[in-house]
DNA sequence: TTGAAAGCGGTACCAT
DNA sequence: ATGGTACCGCTTTCAA
């Protein structure tokens, strides 16, 4: 591996100049230029990022945390992330916290000591202090926090949606799946959803998730079932649970959308080769980690950004497990 | 941020000293080491691993190189290295080639300028001198190569399973999914699949996916059941396409299994969530991410490692789209 | 336009 | 048992 010291005594002038060259700063000859360009190709050079990010106090390194990037959900927000920091340079060190505490300060903590350049944060304790700290830029993902970066959907609006369609295909005995109360996300959507049943005036039921785990959620199904079997339409936490509700109404052999109504959320890539496919309420998970990726990379350019908290539209995916108007 | 020096100066001890009772080597009196431990409590102290990793040449961090992490079998593979890594202090840079050469060397690049103590990579190309070096040990994944550190599951066996599951629910005229030509672990279970059904003298169809993606899943479905009509027994190249083929036979009245038996591959978390269950060929993929990490770790340190070429077992996972010995 | 040298925050060798 | 210091590879004054 070749370093700066090797270049300049091959091109035959100081490593000063070479960092010069390199990073395009200063006068340099152009024949000195030429000189240290050829030098650097002929030693098939590179310069060592580790030393740059020790001097600079920062590294081009963003951390990303995320519950778990098992969830379907996240990979996309990942990606997203990913390919718009790539073009700036940067790369992801990536971390899931299970929704842990403990492995989430952990993480935050080798972030630090990695002179991350920022950090992308699906968290749930948005207001830990090393979030807080002017270290580096954080933004907030899948997550509002008051008078901080953050990128989100409208939860809320996506819950009103969903029970909005629901009732819309004529469902006279709802099952509201509420999801695991620690997640915020998961109440604002339930939220807006038992809010417009409850102005509607209709019948609804409640069940509760334990957690988004594919496990979980077909217990969850059977559950919901045999607990309300009346039940003729169901408002999901999420395409996970939606499937699992999916799969147990059709073993129970009910006819989808006819005798029953599903509709999810978030509109995972494979709610759609669901049969019936999924009628979901979407959050645009790629663009989200994008748009949260370029925030957090104006933060690092200390660019003032013309908005610091991106609410992401929320759409109603129309597919096959909710009632057309043929039906109604 | 508290350096060493904050903390020598605060226990009134010399850096040297503080690094001692850091790394927990040489001579360190047992009062000292308590005031130094105490001064760094008081300061918050933590190692720079940038600062560190630039002096040992070599940072705590893994490469992990993946084709699409938005592909469901890949996650998991990453959470079982996460974990692995974890454990021993090490994280994860992660970075997606989409099966492009050119974003492979690029990260191969970033990887190399930061330092990794190893990669890990899902590639197609483990024949490129990046990859042959000695700067960093590297482990191949879900990819075998000759003589190289690898962690890879059986595709030809697991190929020939679904083969041999198909001939058992007496399907008579099976078309057989081909993953995309340019990749070599598509390839292995093609041909396991297609040898048994040769061998067997069944008559069976041949179908070429143009990607593992859900769009092209999609199309592809539907080319099949125009071409070939008369399938009664479907043999997907992994899960998501399988999907697609199980949502298009039902679509088209087909009774799944008793008309129709659908076999995938991977065994993704969603599979089971289908409806029918899907019926598939399972890769231990979080086991695989974890042995390869586990691997890794020992070159990182050195070890000399049992095995260097680990194969993980393929099992069949038998659900509702294949046809159980009542149907026979 | 160029070079010398002082860091960045650690580690490890050599003295003492 | 402890301290001084060179060094890891790069960037950035400061002088020349």
């Amino acid at each position: 591996m070749a370093t700066i010291k090797d270049v300049a005594g091959a091109a035959g002038v100081s490593v000063a100049t070479v960092s010069r060259v390199l990073n395009d700063n200063g006068y340099v000859h152009e024949d000195t230029r030429t000189k240290v360009m050829l030098a650097m190709e002929k030693l098939n050079y590179y310069p060592n990022e580790v030393a740059r990010s020790l001097y600079k106090r920062e590294s081009r390194l963003v951390g990303l945390l995320l519950p778990d990037i098992t969830n379907p959900f996240f990979p996309q927000l990942a990606r997203g992330a990913e390919d718009e920091l790539q073009r700036e340079g940067y790369r992801l060190m990536i971390g899931n916290s299970d929704e842990e505490l403990e492995k989430e300060l952990d993480y935050l903590q080798t972030f630090k000591q990695n002179q991350v350049a920022g950090i992308l944060a699906a968290t749930n304790y948005p207001d830990l202090p090393e979030y807080s700290g002017s270290l580096y830029p954080v933004v907030f993902l899948d997550r509002a926090k008051e008078g901080a970066p953050s990128v989100f959907s409208d939860g809320r609006a996506g819950g009103k949606r969903a029970a909005e369609e629901m009732l819309r295909g004529k469902s006279t005995s709802i099952t509201l799946v509420k999801g695991p109360g620690r997640l915020p996300t998961a109440q604002e959507r339930f939220n807006g959803a038992r809010d417009v049943l409850q102005k509607a005036g209709a019948q609804f039921n409640v069940i509760s998730a334990a957690s988004f785990s594919i496990k979980d959620a077909a217990i969850l199904a059977k559950e919901l079932f045999a607990a309300f079997p009346e039940t003729d339409g169901v408002i999901a936490s999420n395409d996970i649970a939606a499937a699992a509700v999916l799969h147990e109404a059709l073993r129970l052999g009910k006819k989808v959308p006819k005798e029953i109504q599903i509709i999810g959320y978030d509109d995972i890539p494979q709610s759609s080769l669901l049969f019936p496919s999924l009628s979901t309420i979407r959050q645009p998970a790629y663009e989200m980690g994008k748009r949260a990726a370029g925030l957090l990379l104006q933060l690092i350019k200390k660019e003032p950004p013309k908005e610091t908290s991106i609410q992401m539209p929320v759409t109603y995916m129309e597919r096959q497990t909710t009632r057309k108007d043929e039906y109604k």
